[in-house]
DNA sequence: GCTCTTACTACTGACAATATCGTTAGTACCCCC
DNA sequence: GGGGGTACTAACGATATAAGTTTTAGTAAGGGC
């Protein structure tokens, strides 16, 4: 028996979204579904375990689940007006509600590690897990960080990504869209983009109308064929539109840290070539490069061009630089000091 | 229970006395018949303290706070930032003699139209500059030149005094025995605008020669036109002509000097010998400053041998006397005694001298030659720092020093030499864009011609200073900035800069000065004492008059740039040996890397530009005495500052300090300026002069204990040990837990923040021990300032009596007094207090040191010895300080007849409380806070924590969970600094992480701490509510006003204020007047920070003379606790002017009140009657008062009820008025209607008025209303109405009875 | 129905700064009438 | 020769950045009396 799914009318009468965003068609979910395939992956969908992150209202996981019957469906919702209309709805139904909160590392450890009320199946870090999934709604700007640490965690490989290469399903709001899927060259490529590149291979499945092609990718819209569904079909109406995205894992190199440090430094000189950009990476670092690297067209290229090829090569240039600086040492301590003079 | 006769009944029985006052009446005679003794006999100043005089001036319709007076050009924000800056580049180009560019930058100057009255002043620099450089070749040159100009390009711009200043100077400079020439003279002398004696006031301009040539050759001026200080000067020259004139001078005959009328004959050839010896070593050792340093040099060769005469004359013993005979007196090889050995403990000597003759004859040398010292200490910083790199550099020559450990200095030797031409060719190529200036611009590359542009803009400033000082400058502040803004290894970029920069900049003032100053006196050389003093007086004169002449100051921008410039310079030349490791073959590898570095990190995601010094570089720097590139402006001074007199007079000798530390606020200096000019505020600057000049000296035995501490390397009470290196947490495995990774992150944020500020305290200590060290056996002053509430500070910021216990501790009075019996009495209670002990009769204190008499002997004998009783006290060097004292004291027989040098200090019980209690009248309040006699000192926090305790108890009592746990745990510890802070405002969250601190010491779980902190908090701040039920009507009441009105609109309000529609930028910000008063300007305004390009990157700065919108969310939260540091700071004022007249030695640190033992009794009688005289008139009443005053007239916007009939009205009105303009008409069309209105009826034509008074506006309307009370509304919805109603504030809060005289004899006020 | 409490969302000055891009305003030059 | 238009540039403003999240006040709603 099909779990009860209720509609726009309904679910937008909650008091608080809480800065979320929801896509409420019923319909539409559908037919994302049925572009996204994710039988690909999951040969047998009933074996899979799906952990659905802020769900909300939980419209989509009551889709989800009446059409794949996953083996276990969790759904982790920390905002009380949400949780209300879960436990309303789905308590008792196969539909696990945990109330924990998403942001919380420990929210995770507890729920796998000491309750084992949800433990996905180890698979080796070398092709996608198939029988675990990750569903999310980011869509409150304010989540924006938490995304980009989720998508640094697969680099990692730790927090739900030590299970694998597990796939996720972001909502995102279009502008963390923009900023993720942005290629070389581009207005808004940024370290963001370059750790998507390195780390998955992702996929814009559907996104918001009235989005403007031109600031993704000019070959993503023609090779993703994104559904494009229409804002009235979301709550609340108000606020930038949303996007979701397919993010597959896949395997990357592991020296993180130095090519943290290299990737971020020189995309603050995104403009400069990169025979002057680099002196910013250390006390000397432009002889140091300018010796180092053969290609001397590569040297007159901007940071902002580079792909994470590019990145790796010089990454691993800097780590076999003798007088590199400390890298661990590249932060701040708190504002302090400054007395009355 | 408070008891209520309500403020009304109190304010009529006040309301003659105001009366009278508010006119001003010299009627008034002081309250002070109550107390006949001499507190209120300050003649003129009297009851009102400053505060009528000062507040009508600031609120007198003729002032505008946004006029140039304070440098900005009228109230248009934009032109004034662009005088601004003409200016500053203008004085560049002179300086620079880019004669051209300051000529065209004269003509855009004076194409600003609100700066068209003040534009001679400009035109006058211009033209002296010109006259001094010899630019003009003849006296009809000069002539045709200034007819040509205020003729024909200045049309609308008159000379004035100084201009014929000039003329007459420039025509002095030619044979004025020529007819021609005078008359010349003649004319200008008949020209002048205001008389004779004001073209020959401008002593800055006119020379002694110059007087001398108009006055005894020409006899056209008489004596009397002169100006005072030049008179003796003067008659001194007349009588050294004659005798020139005459015969040859004879050396020999001059050696006879006198002094204080003792004349000393010396041995002519002995002193020849030191006059040799003394040229020699200047050559050797300093450079001399400037081309006619040499004529300086020989005064100050006479003057050595006049001080060591003078000494030597005293009854001093045979060591003394050897020390003083081989004492180098040459202030300038004897800045300070960096070299101990060398060096004479003046303090020593002093304390021996028995006679009281002796003594003073002693002081007087001693300031003579502290004089030439100061000056040469203000002006000789760079010139040291740079010799003595160059002499280490000589001598690892002269060893063959090769070692990869070079010294510090020889590289910083060797950065210099790299620097220099760089900076030369700068410099060159920056005036090789101005030649092409001149001769109109031609074509070049592309990139040079950026790069020309740019010069075009910091070349004027680039070319003020010598490159080698520049150099030098560059070097020492990045080195000094190393590890500040919290990066590790480096600065902020922005941060350095702007320092080089501004170091630059001052760099200038000073040189500027001293080369006016020797230019102005350098006729005067070779002369006898006597004329010194004379011609001390004379240029300090001169140099008060070039310093608040001085208006300009380099824009942020400028300094940026030049700053940029100079230190990517040095980026590009400072190397450092490094060591490295080879990843692949793990072998040490050696090469060469830049010392400095400009890269970027991130935080909270925005960037920050910062230069990275060289990790080898920055372990040579831990290990280095920094002392010497501490800047002299920030030092103690050798003579006692300059006294304040105006808003810019004061302190340091060379430097210019203003009496208010302002961060960039004009409107404040506008407000200081108008009543500075009107001599409102003479009370304050008595009270600060006073502070000034208390001679202080560092008390040598217990820097020598801190010494030995400090050298062992160890951590030592609140001296941080010495740290080798920052040692980080590896990283965890990749896959750890995202928990883990922010744990690891968090764990070295922690371990870099420890290190730094132990880095950081253990270098400020290292600061103070250095300068404690070369003014050992020195007598030296504090120079101080206020902050914007009035609160004073010295400014040497290092070394002073405000810092932490050990600066405390170091410092002594130079002055010693006998103790006597109550000096005895009060040094045991200070003793008592400084271990805590403060809250017991005062009898009982003397007990507490009576019983530790032999811990005293210990201590002060053997202060090192493991676990000493002083190190057990709350502030153990002061502690220890004063256990050597007594024991001094005990060894005599009578330990009364000791002369002590130790201050004592008096300390309010929580001063700002004391303050509101006054305010408010709280009877219990009053009493917790010492305001009212007792036998013994009441303990605030001991009552808040009992009051809590109950409060928990009937909490408990209800079953509150919390309460029963916590009602057990409360002291008096926990609610301390809550129940302080309180007063400062302290927020609700602030004071739970307070509490917190306190609680987490019993509860172990952390988030339960945190959970019991916050409820406890709530109820310490009902009970503390309770208690000063009166101070906190008040302290609400004054929230109240400040959030009105820094949300109020003045009515000549900018247009430009209404750019956001009907959501106006407010601008009003909270302003009052002290007692004494001075002008209170809240500086809290929203920061303009701007984007500034430089060489290296872009920086992040504000315009300090922008005009922005108040925030009014920091006006509010900050004015309760202003309002009473501004009283806490008047009354502080009062008590050091006081102490002062009465021949005291005063120190305070904001309400700590020190003087010599022998006076605390004096001293609190003082400051209780001080404290009487400010609370006598209801402050808070003449504060409202003076708020309707000042912001009569303005308007605040509200809501209403669109139902209402008002609201019916104002639409009906409105309409109307869309009607008549065409369009829909605004809140700012409302309110210049209103401003119509308002000023029609002040119109002196009866028609007009008429007019007005039948006039109807949107805000009269309101007005007739009365209260919009009833129909006002919270909601911004479309129910509503916004609307313009009067400012209006609300009603003062009752007061309670208590009686502030009732103080006078409340002997633990203080205490 | 009223007041008081709680919780959410709106503040943002500590994006306690900087590179880059886009737009606008201003200026100079050229061409056409 | 003048005026208008175009082209260029300086100047200003806007935006993204990284990636544990952060206070604090004000307002709305809800619940208790």
């Amino acid at each position: 028996m099909p779990l009860p799914i209720r509609n726009y009318a309904q679910l937008s009468k909650i008091k608080h979204f809480y800065g979320s965003k929801f896509l409420l068609n019923e319909k539409i979910h559908d037919k994302i579904l049925d572009k996204l395939k994710i039988e690909k992956t999951f040969k047998n969908p009933k074996e899979m375990k799906v952990l659905d992150l802020y769900s909300g209202p939980g419209q989509h996981s009551a889709i989800f689940y009446n059409r794949y019957k996953p083996n276990q469906y969790g759904v982790m919702e920390s905002r009380p007006d949400f949780q209300k209309i879960l436990k309303e709805q789905y308590e008792g139904s196969p539909i696990q509600i945990f109330a924990k909160d998403p942001y919380e590392w420990t929210s995770y450890t507890d729920l796998i590690d000491s309750e084992k009320r949800f433990v996905p199946e180890k698979q080796p870090h070398e092709s996608l897990n198939d029988k675990f999934m990750v569903i999310a709604n980011l869509t409150n700007s304010a989540h924006e960080g938490l995304l980009m640490q989720w998508f640094n965690c697969i680099g990692n490989t730790n927090w739900l990504q030590r299970f694998g290469y597990v796939k996720m399903l972001l909502w995102v709001p279009v502008s963390s869209a923009i900023k993720l899927l942005a290629a070389p060259g581009m207005h808004m490529r940024s370290k963001c983009s370059v750790v998507r590149e390195a780390f998955t291979d992702t996929n814009l499945v559907a996104i918001s109308n009235g989005i403007e092609k031109k600031l993704f990718d000019k070959n993503l819209f023609e090779s993703n064929d994104p559904f494009i569904f229409q804002n009235e079909d979301t709550y609340p109406q108000r606020g930038d539109g949303i996007a979701l995205l397919e993010v597959n894992p896949k395997k990357h190199i592991t020296d993180l840290d130095n090519w943290d440090y290299v990737t971020k430094h020189l995309l603050i000189l995104r403009k400069t070539r990169l025979k002057d950009a680099v002196e910013s990476l250390g006390h000397g670092a432009k002889d140091y490069f300018s010796q180092k690297v053969e290609d001397p067209t590569f040297l007159n290229k901007y940071p902002v061009d580079l792909t994470n090829e590019d990145f790796n090569y010089l990454t691993n240039l800097f780590n076999l630089w003798p007088f590199k600086p400390d890298i661990y040492m590249d932060f701040i301590d708190i504002y302090q000091e400054e007395g009355m003079m | 229970m408070l008891r209520l006769p309500t403020r009304t009944i109190r304010k009529s029985s006040l309301i003659p006395k105001r009366l009278i006052s508010l006119k001003g009446s010299h009627l008034h005679k002081p309250a002070s018949d109550i107390f006949s003794n001499s507190s209120s006999s300050n003649s003129g100043v009297g009851q009102s303290l400053g505060f009528m005089k000062s507040s009508q001036i600031s609120m007198s319709p003729g002032f505008d706070p946004f006029d140039r007076s304070h440098a900005a050009a009228s109230n248009q924000t934009t032109q004034s930032r662009d005088v601004m800056q003409l200016w500053s580049l203008l004085e560049a180009c002179i300086c620079s003699k880019y004669y051209n560019r300051a000529f065209s930058i004269l003509q855009s100057l004076y194409m600003v139209g609100s700066h068209r009255p003040y534009f001679i002043d400009d035109y006058n620099m211009y033209l002296e500059s010109l006259v001094e450089n010899g630019l003009i070749s003849s006296i009809n040159e000069l002539d045709k030149k200034l007819s040509d100009d205020l003729q024909n390009t200045f049309k609308d711009v008159d000379y004035n005094d100084r201009t014929l200043a000039i003329m007459v100077h420039h025509a002095l400079k030619y044979n004025h025995f020529q007819l021609e020439t005078q008359n010349h003279l003649k004319i200008y002398f008949r020209m002048s605008v205001r008389g004779i004696r004001s073209i020959l006031s401008h002593v800055n301009i006119l020379t002694i020669s110059d007087y001398a040539a108009l006055h005894a050759d020409l006899k056209m001026i008489s004596l009397n036109d002169i100006p005072e200080a030049m008179k003796p000067l003067l008659e001194n020259k007349a009588q050294e002509r004659k005798k020139l004139d005459r015969e040859k001078p004879d050396m020999l005959e001059r050696e006879k000097v006198s002094v204080g009328g003792n004349s000393l004959d010396v041995d002519p050839r002995k002193i020849e010998a030191d006059h040799n010896k003394c040229i020699f070593s200047l050559d050797q050792e300093v450079k001399p400053l400037e081309k006619d340093a040499a004529t300086l040099k020989a005064v100050d060769t006479l003057n050595m041998r006049v001080v060591r005469h003078a000494l030597l004359g005293l009854s001093l013993n045979e060591k003394q006397k050897e020390q003083i005979s081989k004492f180098n007196f040459d202030a300038n090889s004897n800045l300070l005694n960096v070299d101990e050995k060398k060096s004479l403990d003046f303090f020593e000597i002093y304390r021996s001298l028995t006679t009281e003759e002796d003594k003073s004859k002693f002081e007087k040398a001693l300031d003579d030659f502290n004089q030439e010292r100061q000056r040469a200490l203000e002006n000789r910083a760079t010139d040291a720092a740079k010799e003595r790199w160059k002499h280490d550099f000589e001598e690892a020559k002269a060893r063959g020093d090769i070692s990869i450990e070079k010294r510090l200095n020889v590289k910083l030797w060797e950065w210099y030499s790299a620097m220099l031409p760089l900076v030369k060719e700068e410099v060159k190529l920056c005036s090789q864009v101005f030649a092409g200036y001149a001769n109109e611009k031609k074509n070049i590359l592309k990139m040079d011609a950026k790069q020309d542009k740019a010069r075009l803009d910091y070349g004027p400033y680039l070319s003020l200073v010598d490159p080698e000082k520049m150099c030098v400058i560059t070097i020492l502040e990045l080195l000094k900035l190393n590890s500040t803004g919290g990066i590790i290894e480096g600065m902020r970029t922005a941060r350095a800069v702007i320092s080089v920069g501004k170091a630059i900049e001052m760099e200038f003032r000073s040189e500027q000065l001293l080369k006016s100053e020797s230019q102005a006196f350098r006729d005067l050389g070779k002369n006898s004492h006597e004329l010194k003093r004379y011609l001390q007086r004379a240029k300090s004169t001169f140099r008060s008059m070039k310093i608040e002449e001085n208006k300009i100051m380099w824009p942020q921008t400028a300094r940026a740039k030049i700053g940029s410039i100079l230190i990517s310079m040095l980026i590009h030349v400072s190397k450092v040996e490094v060591e490295g490791v080879d990843p692949v073959t793990k072998q040490k590898v050696y090469g060469e890397a830049p010392a400095f570095a400009h890269g970027y990190q991130y935080h909270n995601g925005s960037k920050l530009g910062v230069l990275k010094i060289h990790r080898s570089l920055v372990h040579q720097l831990n290990g280095e005495r920094l002392v010497a590139s501490v800047q002299p402006q920030l030092l103690p001074m050798l003579v006692k500052p300059r006294p304040w007199k105006n808003w810019k007079s004061g302190g340091y000798y060379y430097t210019q300090s203003t009496l208010i530390r302002s961060k960039d606020s004009p409107e404040q200096i506008a407000y200081l300026k108008a009543v500075s000019d009107a001599n409102a505020i003479d009370t304050v600057y008595n009270g600060l002069n006073v502070l000034g000049e208390t001679p202080w000296t560092v008390n040598r035995p217990l820097f020598e204990v801190m010494s030995r501490v400090w050298n062992s390397g160890k951590q030592f009470l609140d001296i941080p040990g010495v740290q080798e290196k920052l040692t980080l947490v590896p990283p965890p495995p990749r896959e750890a837990d995202p928990s883990v990774h922010r744990e690891w992150k968090l764990k070295n944020k922690e371990l870099a923040n420890k290190f730094s500020s132990n880095r950081s305290t253990r270098c400020d200590s290292n600061y103070k021990l250095e300068i404690a060290r070369a003014f050992l056996g020195e007598k030296f002053y504090f120079p101080h300032n206020l902050d914007f509430r009035g609160r004073a500070y010295p400014l040497s910021p290092h070394f002073n009596h405000l810092g932490n216990d050990m600066s405390r501790g170091l410092l002594l009075f130079w002055n010693g007094k006998r103790l006597g019996p109550q000096g005895l009495k009060w040094l045991k209670v200070h003793l008592s207090n400084l271990f805590g002990f403060d809250k017991a009769s005062l009898n009982e204190r003397v007990q507490f040191a009576d019983e530790h008499v032999n811990d005293i002997k210990q201590s002060a004998q053997d202060p090192l010895r493991e676990g000493a009783w002083w190190m057990t006290a709350e502030k153990p060097w002061q502690a220890l300080a004063t256990c050597m004292e007594l024991n001094d004291a005990m060894k005599l027989d009578n330990p009364e007849d000791f002369i002590s040098h130790q201050p004592v200090h008096q300390d309010g019980t929580c001063n700002g409380l004391q303050h509101y209690a006054a305010l408010g009248g709280d009877i219990d309040g009053a009493t917790q806070v010492n305001l009212v006699p007792n036998d013994r000192p009441q303990d605030v926090y001991a009552h808040v924590a009992k009051l809590v305790i109950s409060r928990l108890q009937v909490a408990a009592a209800k079953g509150d969970e919390l309460a029963m746990i916590l009602k057990d745990k409360i002291t008096r510890k926990v609610v301390k600094q809550t129940v302080m802070t309180n007063v400062y405002g302290v927020t609700y969250v602030g004071a739970t992480f307070q509490i917190d601190k306190q609680l987490s010491n019993i509860f172990e779980d952390r988030k339960y701490s945190l959970e019991l902190s916050k409820y406890l908090t709530k109820h310490v701040f009902s009970a503390v509510r309770e208690l000063f039920q009166g101070a906190h009507l008040i302290q609400d009441w004054l929230g109240e006003c400040s959030k009105r009105i820094s949300k109020s609109i003045r009515l000549d309000v900018d247009e430009k204020s209404f750019k956001n529609g009907n959501k106006p930028d407010f601008m009003t910000s909270v302003i009052w007047t002290t007692p004494l008063g001075l002008p209170i300007v809240q500086p809290y305004r929203e920061t303009n920070k701007k984007q500034v390009t430089t060489n290296l990157q872009t920086i992040f700065i504000s315009d300090p003379f922008g005009v922005n919108p108040v925030n009014a969310r920091r006006q509010k939260a900050g004015f309760p606790p202003n309002f009473i540091h501004s009283l806490d700071a008047s009354h502080m004022l009062l008590s050091a002017a006081e102490c002062g007249r009465h021949g005291l030695d005063f120190a305070s640190v904001h309400d700590s009140y020190w003087t010599h033992a022998c006076d605390v009794d004096k001293m609190n009688v003082f400051l209780r009657e001080q404290f009487i005289r400010l609370h006598e008139v209801d402050l808070i009443e003449r504060l409202k008062d003076e708020f309707d005053e000042r912001y009569r007239n303005y308007v605040q916007i509200a809501r209403v009820e669109r139902t209402s009939e008002l609201a019916k009205q104002i639409i009906a009105l409105r309409t109307q008025l869309s009607k008549e303009l065409g369009r829909q008409a605004t809140l700012a069309d409302e309110i210049y209607l209103e401003k119509r209105r308002v000023q029609m009826l002040q119109s002196e034509d009866p028609q007009e008025k008429a007019d007005a008074e039948k006039m109807v506006t949107t805000v009269s309307l309101v007005e007739a209303i009365g209260s919009i009370e009833p129909i006002e509304s919270k909601k911004s919805d479309a129910s509503t109405l916004v609307i313009l109603t009067p400012l209006r504030l609300p009603q003062i809060p009752p007061k309670g009875n208590f009686d502030v005289r009732e103080l006078k004899n409340s002997k633990y006020f203080f205490s």
